[in-house]
This record gives structure tokens, sequence and C-alpha cells, in this order.
DNA sequence: ATGAAAGCGCTAACAA
DNA sequence: TTGTTAGCGCTTTCAT
């Protein structure tokens, strides 16, 4: 059986100091000769001493931690996010206590605000589809800082999602593309919202026509992103290419174009957002907007630790940019209008009838 | 600002009671009459009490927290595994701390298996591709669980991963198909050994020829499904149905299909594993086996928690059974040959001569 | 630069 | 059934 852990008390009798020098040495304190420092350092080392965290957090009068509140842990981006933020707080000295609603779309549960007010020093929240819980979190006196959803107010680290849609956007537009389709999604999200109107503004920018047509209601989803690709592809006059809100929902794009006979990017140029990891393995590879998701889970860390240390942030909302992944499912459009000729080929089995439900 | 936290003091003070009463009434231990317990418990909520983690933790000489090990955050299954063991430890009046390893092959960097041994009372492993960290873990004196990995030794939850392959196989038997194509992966995952292992015995029980060239070796991941299916339907008699060791590998097989003009699960039928979220909404949705993996995750924080009480587990490794979800992708054979005719259709900007490399 | 005293908020052990 | 007494291991504050 562990015997008792090595206390502070014991390194402190080892080196021959009081229990307040070794503490100072051992927290990076001011107030210790280096000579001492170095001898407590090397004992401590030495008998493996590690301090105990709730005491420590007991009789600083607050935890070394922080909260980790996450919606929907199967959202590909969160993963990148969650290791981001446990590496910033490790490094500082924190740990990182992980609140995982159930359900998505859960309420916070009675009592979870509280709870994470008295056992974190603040939270970070990836929660992005809706924002009723700060107010709940706000109110236990937890700070907050949010991570792509500036709605509840106060600090949030977010990227770019408006410059990051345009991005993709000027590709295509330098390709040489006219007819652009985009497939959003709920406005809940801010993000979608963001994206939405760079398509929108780019659209009217470019004195591009005006039809509605090519702006087609998606979830996110790959399902959707097959439907209204179809959907997009059997209009009078098709776009020749299709921006999509994320990735899945491109993905689905590229399915239906294969099903439909439709080359990508020969006949139509496809990009997606988020840079996940299958969008790289998908035939052909697809373009798409990556956000720098390790970085801003750091970053949400680091704004978090600075809130808690009293420092205002440089500025409530902290905005990284996008990067343009520029693969395969991109090219210049064909001279030509899209041949439709093959378009119905092979979907005898396909949905074909809900297309049009999207 | 939050002023002070209601304390245990206070809960007692207002309630006439000594501090002792308090706690033993609020921790719902024996020794208090139903009277005075329900006045605590009331006067409790009204003031908001929450106890103080690190004081409760100190004064116990254990901290009421279970580390979750994870490699990969990445990986479809952990979140699922997460929710669960989550929502288990929570309900037991345990936190989560979430130590992810930065890299999915990382080390476990020095000093992480004391701090662990120090900071938690227990720790759930969800790294499956290497053991390694088992032994530093016990030797600080952490009881660990681990999640789909036996080998380190120590208590276990995983799926049936060979009868769940056993399941998907007896299932393409009974559909009629007789030449099954098997794409794998890397051994080191004791998982993918377990259903490469089916395979073979199914292969030997049927009398089915034993053709080695039916088993490619993947990576688990979409691209290399893609370039094994290439393959194997290129064969002289290629397999009317395809096992893949995971959902990305089987929507590779799914994608290398369509490309080559083989219609799923006309004339070919496929299996995946695990019952990822995408796999309802590929064309046509996948057929594959999914494993309980919020129940896994609950199963291994309650074996925990039984280890931590000194109650030896019912079982070394605990196993938990698959669930076959038959969808789109698995049909009964054609009679006739495959049709090869229209294999090369379209490939012409796709990665053939990669085939082979496999 | 170092140390002594006090106490964080709770629970374990024992006493009544 | 209830209360009292001692800490848990550390940091804070104030001394030296």
């Amino acid at each position: 059986m562990p015997r008792r852990a090595t206390t502070l008390d014991q390194v402190a009798a080892s080196a021959g100091v009081s229990r307040m020098t070794a503490s100072r040495a051992l927290n990076n304190q001011p107030g210790v000769s280096t000579e001492v420092r170095e001898r407590i350092l090397r004992i401590a080392n030495e008998l493996g001493y590690v301090p105990n965290r709730a005491a420590r957090d007991l009789a600083a009068g607050r935890p070394r931690v922080i909260g980790l509140l996450c919606a929907d842990m199967h959202a590909p981006f969160v993963a990148e996010i969650i290791s981001g933020a446990v590496r910033a707080a490790r490094s500082a000295g924190y740990e990182v206590l992980l609140y995982s609603l159930l359900e998505p779309h859960e309420e916070l549960r009675e009592g979870v605000a509280p709870l994470l007010a008295r056992s974190t020093q603040g939270v970070i929240s990836t929660v992005v589809h809706r924002h009723d819980h700060l107010p709940q979190l706000r109110a236990a006196g937890v700070q907050v800082v949010n991570i792509e959803n500036p709605e509840g107010g106060g600090s949030t680290v977010t990227a770019d999602h408006y410059n990051g849609a345009r991005s993709a956007l000027r590709h295509l537009l330098e390709l040489g593309h006219r007819r652009i389709g985009y497939i959003g999604s709920h406005d809940e999200m801010i993000s979608s919202r963001e994206r939405r109107r760079a398509w929108e503004d780019v659209q009217r920018e470019q004195g591009l026509p005006r039809d509605r047509q090519l702006l087609v209601k998606g979830d996110n989803t790959q399902a959707t992103g097959f439907l209204a690709a179809q959907r997009l592809l059997a209009l009078p006059s098709p776009p020749t290419a299709i921006f999509a809100n994320n990735d899945p929902t491109a993905l689905g794009v590229l399915e239906a174009a294969r099903l439909l006979g439709v080359r990508v990017p020969r006949d139509l140029s496809v990009v997606g957002f988020d840079d996940v990891p299958q969008a790289a393995q998908s035939h052909p590879p697809l373009t798409t907007v990556r956000q720098p998701l390790e970085q801003m889970g750091r970053s949400a860390v680091n704004t978090l630790l600075a809130l808690l240390a009293g420092i205002d942030p440089v500025a409530p909302i902290i905005t990284f940019p996008t990067e343009l992944v520029v693969r395969g499912s991109t090219a210049a459009p064909r001279k030509g209008k899209l041949s439709l000729h093959r378009q119905r080929k092979g979907a005898g089995e396909g949905p074909d009838e809900d297309a049009r439900e999207v």
C-alpha cells in the first residue's frame, strides 16, 4: 500500500529549513537564497514530493482548478480545444475539471453552477449553441471565458469566421467562379451567421446574381449536405462552386456530386470549413478553412487566468485568424455550362424525392 | 464580488445544531434524526450551501476525484466514454480531472504519474494503443481501470470485439456471402486483433477459401479503407462483401466502390465497426457493430469506485456485448459474378497506382 | 532572507 | 442521537 506521501514538513526537515522557506522555494517565490532554494528543490525531488492539492487549495482560499464546460464532446473541434486548454492550464499549475453536459442541448442542471463556483476558479465554456447557461454561472460568481460564442457577454475567444469565409469565397472568385452556392446551418450559432454574412456580402459586392436559390439551409451534417447539394445541382442554372458551412456538409456535397456524376473539381468546386481530420482524406481531398483550435483553447485559459489575476483582458473578444487550406476539391470552372446529361445516373435507390425537403 | 461562500458552520448555526450533525445530515450518514436531518437539508438549500471540496478532501485524507487519462481526444469513441464516465462519477459525488496526453503516442510525461497519485484516487485510462503507462501509474500507487486495453493487467472494461465481429460476419454469411474481404489495422490494439481473429476463425469454420489476398492491412482511416478496397475489388475474384475493422475504413470502402462503379449493397456489401455518428449518414447508411460506450464509461467508473472501496471486482475484465446495427450497406450477393466492366470508370484522377501500397 | 503563529472548512475518532 | 476535540497539509500574515 502506498505509505503516506511526502509532505512539505518532511522536505523542510530534510533540508534543515522551516516549512515556510520550503514552500517559498517550491513555489518560485522570492525570499529564498539561491543556495537554499536549490537544496530544497533537490531534496523535494529526491523525496518525490508532490504538493497536496486539497491542502494547498484550502489554505490559499481558492482552488487551482479551471472548469471546462463541454456541450457536445462529439463535435470534432472540441477535441483540439480541450488539448490546448489542458496544456495551458497544466503549465500554469492548474488542473482541469471536466463538466460535460450529457445532451448537447441540455440545460445546465440545477446546482451545477454553484458547484462550479465552489470547485473551480473559472470556467471555459465550449457551449456554442446556447448561451443561457452564462448568466447562471455568472450569478454563481464564476468567471467564464467563452469559446466561439460571444453572445452571452464577457470574454470570448473565437475564430474569424467572417474573414475565413471570405477567404474561401475569394479563392473561388479568383478561380473564376461566378455562381457560388452556399449551404448554411441553423442561425443559432454565430459562426454560421458570420459565414453566411460573408457569402451574402461577397454576392453583393461582386454584383453576382441575387439568386436566393443559391442559398440552402442545412444543419451541419453530412446528410443534409448531401440533400442540399442535390437541390443545388438540380437548379436550372446550377452553381459551379459550393461553399459549405462546415466540413461534414461539404463531404455530403462530395457524395452527392459523385452520385450525380458531377466531377469534383472539374464540374464543381467545393469548399468546407473547420478542417476536420477527414477533410484531408476525402476524394478529392477537401479545400477548407482551418481554425487554430488548439491555440484558441490555450488562449481561453490564459485569458481566464489573466481575468482571475485581476488583469483586464486586452479586448472582450479575442479573434484568431483562420487559414485557407487549398486541397483538391477546387479548380477553375469549365468554360461551358455544367453538363447535366449524367445527372440521374445511379440515383435509382437514392433519396431523390427528399432532395426538395431540405 | 462573490462574498464568502456559505460554510458548514453557518448551516449548523442556522439549524441550531453542531457542525458535525450538519455534516452527517448532508452526507447521508446515519446518526441524525429524520426531523433534524430535514431541517438541516432545508436550511442548507436556502443558504445555497455547497461543500468546499478542498476542505473535504483534506479532512478526509483523500480527494473525491477520479482522473481520466485520454490519449486521443479525436477518436470518435472517447466522447461517449467520457460522457458516461463523467455522469457516473458525478452521481457518486466525484469530480473528474482530465488528463489528455497531447500526442496520441506521447509518453506519460515525467511527473504525471505521481501527480495523478496525489490529486486523484484512481484513474480511468482510455489509452488503447500502448500500455507502458500502466506500470508507471501503478508504481505511483494509483488504481487504474482500463478501457479497451486488457494488456497492462489490472481491471479492464471492454466490448466483445470478437463476438461483435462474428455477429457482423454471421450477418454476411446469412445473406449468402462466401467471399468476404477483411480490412484490418495495426495489431497493436487488441480490439483489432480480436476482430481479425473472428474473421479468420469464420473463414476456417465455414471452409471458405483460405485466400490471403482477402485480408488487407489498413490503419483505421478512411484513406486506407479507400485504397484497400480498390485492391480487394481489383482481385481476379473479388469479394462480394467487405468487413472493415472500423467505420472510417468502411466509409473509405464505400467511397472506393462508388468510384469504381461498384454498387453497394447490390454488387458489394460493406460492414464497419463502432457506429460513429457518420455511419448513419453515409449513402447507403452503413451496417456496423455498435459498442455500448457510454455504458462502458459508467462501468469503468463504478469498477474503480468499487476497487477504491476495497471490493474486489467481479472479474478482472468486464466485457460488454456489442450490437449489430443493420443498415443499408449489406444485402444478399448477386447471383452472377461481380461485373467488372465498369471498374476503371472515372478513376483517371484517382490514386490508382497507390492501391497496391496499402 | 527566514521563521512562527494562525487558520482555511471540513471529517474522523471519540465522548457524552 | 448529538457534540467535542483534533487535526488534514498547506499558505497567509506578521514577525525577526
